[in-house]
DNA sequence: GACAACATACCAACTGGTCGGTATGTTTTG
DNA sequence: CAAAACATACCGACCAGTTGGTATGTTGTC
């Protein structure tokens, strides 16, 4: 999608525009989130804007292969890879992934989540970019939860299919976390899929289980 | 918050830009969606729509409001209600919601949802009626699930947090279904929770479960 | 029951401001 | 000095909201 080669200086416009619109879009949403607002965040003018990117939409994009890229680093290097075994992995993301919703709702719900209920029909090309991270994402757990489900003899359930029902889950608690303005419902409900995995593999599950 | 008499003919503007907003927004979203987008759908002309909404934000209120006596007629009169037993009446009910999930994205995903997500922090108006919805669908769901899980001597589980995250996995499935442009993922997921409360209680999963 | 006083429902035209995007510069860098 | 990386100034379209009006009731009073 973009042959542009990031060589330049790490104070360049691109990268404080793409932080920017990872911040804001998830503020306000992309719609609302004006050019203008996105160029006076990132401290540059709107022709730099322009230089950049060829239109907000290839910014929304961009924004999009950003965020894949930014987290994806940050779920590699995270601990919950350690446990030797594969179903301790995964109870070990649904923690990790737990701990990650604190603070203000912005500051943990999804960039490509927020952008694509609002562009799915209007952008394609956003669209894809958002589906690309968040298939993506599930595709790093698929190997864990295949081997936890196969150590376990569970065979009626696709792992490919449990790992996209993770990220639904997630998505659906940050939709319910801003409803109500308050993070515990998104964590309630990573919980109650930890719990999902727990009986779904005939194990107790890890560290207490009350709602 | 609405004095207004509702004595007037049935075809005057205010219904008609409720009806227009419920299908465009959920299409396009709340910011996308231009107040002359909305008069233009409903054939009515601006200074209507003024005449009846204070604010443009004045009518995402009353869309959401509109939206909540809406689906409550529908699900108050839906078939899930019939099972004697309480169990039945929650699998019947999770049936029901995947029975929903078809056609084109804007017709089965949830208005309250979409709006919710673009205006959390720019409009507590808003919010809370969204808020109001998708809370109080959800408590219509806690005295089933209470009673089953009674009757399944489950006790570690609030029925009324049990009841909001089943409203997660929906919202969670509608927005990967946006995603992937494909009803089938959050049909899918409805049929994991549906699993999890299988589980729980402790029965065999009705209607089979490969997945 | 006639008529003034008022209320509701709507309309066409308009306003100030903001939108995404462009044209044309100037500065920095290899 | 050539190209990349900006900056300034601007454009037409569109934005939410306002204006001053009309047509059609409804209601109170004698």
């Amino acid at each position: 999608m973009s042959s542009r080669a990031p060589l330049s200086k790490p104070t360049s416009a691109r990268p404080r525009l793409l932080d920017a619109a990872t911040r804001l879009v998830r503020e306000k949403g992309f719609a609302a989130t004006s050019v203008d607002d996105l160029c006076a965040d990132a401290g540059v003018t709107k022709g730099a804007f322009f230089h950049h990117f060829a239109s907000k939409e290839a910014l929304g994009v961009a924004a999009a292969d950003h965020w894949a890229a930014t987290t994806s680093a940050l779920f590699a290097k995270a601990a919950y890879h350690a446990p030797a075994d594969p179903l301790d992995r995964v109870f070990a993301y649904l923690d990790f992934r737990a701990e990650l919703i604190a603070g203000d709702v912005a500051e943990f719900t999804c960039l490509v989540g927020t952008m694509v209920q609002e562009v799915h029909e209007s952008s394609p090309a956003i669209r894809a970019a958002c589906d690309a991270s968040i298939t993506g994402h599930a595709e790093t757990l698929v190997a864990d939860i295949a081997e936890a489900l196969a150590d376990h003899r569970v065979e009626a359930i696709n792992p490919r299919s449990l790992a996209l029902h993770t990220q639904a889950v997630l998505q659906g608690g940050f939709i319910l976390a801003k409803a109500r303005n308050d993070p515990m419902i998104a964590r309630q409900s990573v919980a109650y899929l930890k719990h999902y995995v727990a009986l779904l593999c005939g194990v107790p599950v890890p560290g207490g289980e009350a709602k």
